[in-house]
DNA sequence: CCCCCATTGTGAAATAGTTCACAATGCGGA
DNA sequence: TCCGCATTGTGAACTATTTCACAATGGGGG
């Protein structure tokens, strides 16, 4: 398949959003690039890497075109999904409607700490984070979430990784190493402030 | 200012932070793009926007460079940040220690809820968002994170936009519409979970 | 049935970002 | 002092992404 870049697959993603918000039957690429933020060009560009589903002088099918998307995303599969870390993050993340919504199903929380082991966390008993290869073993899960101190964060995704695992979605602030074939996206908060700040420190 | 790209400076952020662990006093731009996962040309590149502060066949001297990205980001100064919504992810926000790390100081915490309202979070308690207006006309805030449900951010935002404050890290999945003066940064974790299933269906 | 109009799909042009490659140069050692 | 080497700083080349602009076309109205 031609590489598409990054940011095209991020507003497809946005554009699924508000297609799933649609009321109307068919929406034309000026109408999603405008709730977007983006052009309509940007949009009849980004599709068309995939295919042309449109129709001309109408605009897109928005049922078919809502299908497709999740399509081209993959999200007509659902993903297991498991959480190492309950700290505070872990919780916030346990809670998120939105991962649910989107198919995304957390199937395990793990932790170190004996404190927290044990205690149910959203209708899930936080398990002792030993057990992570042998549970994995018995339900392999291709996404992991790593929500734990930066310091133990490297030894967990080597674990992971072990234990089958292709895409990891990083929370604590330190960047991964892992084999070409795992996909790693880290989201490190104090680095969008920092962006925030240099935006406020240069007008 | 000529006009420097966002991953320039997301990558400076990244530089800053192993800077600040480094131990020997100089360090070549090779060395800092191994660690933050890119090329010798493109850590001088980004440096070259703003000055030139290595010595050619000895590389850059940490201390030196720490100070010049801090100055960069606009960091020296140090941020009061609000933060509006005390749900789990304000919760885990109010608790993050990189934030205070790096010189971004949360000194309110609002909500809506009665219930949460009057307990203390992290040494701060929860006040009624209705004082968000005559609070910030007190001690004004450059920055707010904003970690609401989708359907109060945008009413949130514009309150906030009116109260001054010139830059907001978006935790609710939506879109903000602000005027250009206002920088906003939106962190959709769905967003981030969706490129990584993208990657595992095109493989 | 045919024309008109809204809108798509897409090459081509423009812009933005990254990598290359090498002259410039500061330092350490002889 | 002078040489050699490591490493910077930076135009130029390359690659990626966005925007432009317009021919193609499907559907609705007369």
């Amino acid at each position: 398949m031609r590489k598409i870049s990054d940011s095209t697959i991020r507003r497809l993603s946005v554009y699924l959003r508000f297609l799933e918000q649609a009321k109307s039957p068919t929406i034309s690429s000026g109408e999603l690039a405008r709730l977007g933020g983006t052009t309509s060009a940007q949009v009849r560009k980004d599709l068309s890497f995939f295919g042309s589903f449109g129709k001309r002088g109408l605009g897109y099918s928005v049922p078919e075109l809502t299908r497709r998307i999740r399509d081209i995303l993959g999200l007509e599969r659902g993903y297991r999904v498991v959480l190492v870390g309950a700290g505070r993050m872990g919780g916030a993340l346990v809670q998120y409607h939105g991962f649910r919504q989107r198919g995304f199903h957390i199937t395990a929380i793990y932790d170190q700490d004996s404190r927290k082991i044990g205690s149910r966390w959203n209708g899930l008993v936080v398990r002792d984070v030993k057990h992570l290869e042998t549970d994995l073993k018995k339900d392999p899960s291709d996404i992991a979430i790593v929500a734990t101190p930066a310091e133990s964060a490297q030894h967990v995704v080597d674990r992971l990784v072990r234990s089958g695992v292709k895409a990891i979605l990083n929370f604590a602030p330190v960047p991964l190493n892992v084999p070409p074939d795992v996909e790693v996206k880290t989201v490190n908060m104090a680095l969008e402030l920092e962006t925030l700040s240099y935006s406020l420190a240069n007008r």
